[in-house]
DNA sequence: AATGTAATTAGAAATTTATCTAAATATCTA
DNA sequence: TAGATATTTAGATAAATTTCTAATTACATT
């Protein structure tokens, strides 16, 4: 079931703000809140997008008190970038 | 203009489908028949997402005949590849 | 010029996605 | 336990996306 995620993954990279949060993640571990900061959103879409970036396996979250952490999982990135390599490749066998 | 299809690229890549054109037009350049051929879809289904992967810059059009040839184009992948990098740098100060 | 083949464009229907407000849940503190 | 803060869930709406059929455009052949 590792596989399902990556479908998952594209279209979740698909969404600027959603960019945008795995950029801002990058520099460190941030709250649900503080993320919102960074966008015009309301928090309730902000925690949508960050449900959709837990689903495709892009970010974890971890509960500190009233706090939820978000932090970025770089595991499935490598997989986008496989992909990627693949494309690029002058010759491959990947279907 | 040239940062203008890093997002539609994103959303380009993000559908499974058109995925799927570029991975077959890796190993060569194809007719928009024969990439039909590999789909369950009709032909203007297959020419729409032809159509959103021309302007996204990841595929160039040919026409030759009757027919209209596609191909990739790989300069695009090079910045949405940077764009990974970045996110699994240690550090780095892309906002 | 008439017909056939390749492909796109147009327009409609169904589905998905993004966003909002209001309500609910979880935790902390007094 | 009551109230405050942090966050998510629910439900609605608007916008975007995918796909279809029908019509159109472009080129080739007879």
């Amino acid at each position: 079931m590792k596989k399902m995620s990556f479908n998952e993954a594209f279209k979740a990279i698909a969404d600027p703000n959603r960019r945008k949060i795995l950029s801002l993640l990058k520099k460190g571990d941030l709250t649900a809140g503080e993320i919102a900061e960074h966008f015009d959103m309301q928090k309730p879409s902000v925690s949508h997008h960050l449900k959709i970036l837990k689903q495709a396996d892009l970010v974890e979250d971890r509960r500190v008190g009233q706090h939820i952490y978000y932090s970025l999982n770089t595991t499935v990135f490598q997989d986008l970038m496989s992909w990627f390599y693949d494309i690029l490749q002058k010759e491959g066998d990947k279907s």
